[in-house]
DNA sequence: ATTTTTGTTTGACTTAAGTCAAAGGTAAAC
DNA sequence: GTTTACCTTTGACTTAAGTCAAACAAAAAT
């Protein structure tokens, strides 16, 4: 039921039951299969999203179709809400685009759409959520920072070792994790191309400091991963 | 006097008198020359900043001195305001830091400390302020998704093309730009280096886009500058 | 005014990472 | 199960942009 996944939405731990049950009654579900698109930055802003289930990407193409992803967003995360809060008075205008392309990476990923306007009417009601969004932000801000940091400062070697160790940190610290995007993807993502992220995960096999078998990475000398990632 | 500054600054617009007067009382204002470090990212986190007069550069820089600049924060503009909202609880415990290192460009460079605690205290009870903060993040959001884009998807000359033309817009659609900050700057703002960029400009001079004199750029052929920025 | 420092440009060279092309592998579709 | 499409890897080559070194220009300090 959807109260149950809305529930699950940091942004929304604030609100009561009679909320979401409001809330619950202007969203809407949709689903997708790998490779479908949810938006283009082409269309007009109707929303933001939640994810729910499988995974979205948020891209960016160029003119001559070199792609790159700014972020992967896994279940219960909100993505398209920036729109929201830009040009307060023109938010409703045709010329609102969404900021980027996304598309589903996996079959039965579910999404729920908030729509912008009637989301904007329990806002201006609800000064907590606004501080939950404003905290979002800030995580959200954060993780860009790092992001350019990581592609202006450091070649790619030192990115892959930077994902790879924080991948772990996110899987509990297992010494194996296990890919959840393509090597295609995660080349997009880490601002390269997959054949120099294939000969940099090769290389730093033939350096004994991880073992790849396909979508899955064994970290063997996690001290010198951490090291070459500076 | 204080609150004169106070009142030009965007997320402070919603306050009353009485409200910015006791905002005024918990500020301090510090004053900075050209090459001053305003604070690194390795200090603990007192509080977001408001530059009043000058300039002031966020930045990153690696473990082998390179440096990329992130932001260029101009009069009645904050920054590092991103970390007032992240761990919410852990705010104030002391491993707590700046997300990156600030510098003023330029003497008399002047700003003004609002402290942390004290500030969220006021956040508290004004909602409007807080709608204020979400919107100024989403515009920083949408910066640096420009930025990414900028650094991953086009190469020096694009993006040489595209910080002029968006400095001509700036100024009011004048076809001549003044730089108001270092070629070095610039280069590192551009994730590149001061060579390829004395390099590129010279190429998109010699092309009769733009013509260079020390600081000023004046745009000749503004039609083929922006087809060269896509 | 002169020295010193800092910023900028230029040339010669190197290199990290991209392109192109082709061959294996996997997974999906029929 | 076989075909088709996609993903991944490998090799040979190219190139955009970085490094290093030196000269020049401008600004700051004395």
């Amino acid at each position: 039921m959807v109260k149950q996944y809305l529930k699950k939405v940091y942004i929304f731990s604030g609100l009561d039951e009679e909320e979401l049950e409001k809330l619950a009654g202007i969203v809407k579900v949709k689903t997708f299969n790998k490779g479908d698109i949810i938006f283009f930055d082409t269309e007009p802003y109707l929303g933001f999203y939640i994810t729910i289930t499988g995974l979205v990407k948020i891209y960016k193409i160029s003119k001559d179709a070199k792609e790159h992803i700014l972020h992967l967003i896994p279940p219960f995360n909100t993505f398209a809400e920036v729109p929201l809060f830009e040009n307060f008075d023109e938010m409703f205008v045709d010329s609102f685009r969404y900021p980027a392309n996304a598309m589903a990476l996996e079959d039965e990923t579910r999404v729920i759409l908030v729509p912008a306007r009637q989301f904007r009417e329990l806002l201006e009601n609800n000064s907590r959520i606004c501080i939950k969004m404003v905290s979002g932000f800030a995580k959200r801000l954060r993780h860009l920072n790092h992001h350019i940091e990581e592609l202006t400062l450091k070649d790619v070697a030192k990115r892959v070792a930077g994902y790879i160790l924080d991948e772990q940190k996110k899987s509990a610290g297992k010494d194996e994790i296990s890919l959840n995007i393509s090597k295609n993807d995660l080349a997009a993502y880490l601002g390269t191309i997959p054949e120099t992220l294939s000969r940099t995960l090769k290389k730093l096999q033939d350096e004994d400091m991880i073992e790849v078998e396909g979508k899955i990475i064994r970290i063997c000398d996690k001290d010198r991963l951490k090291d070459s990632a500076v």
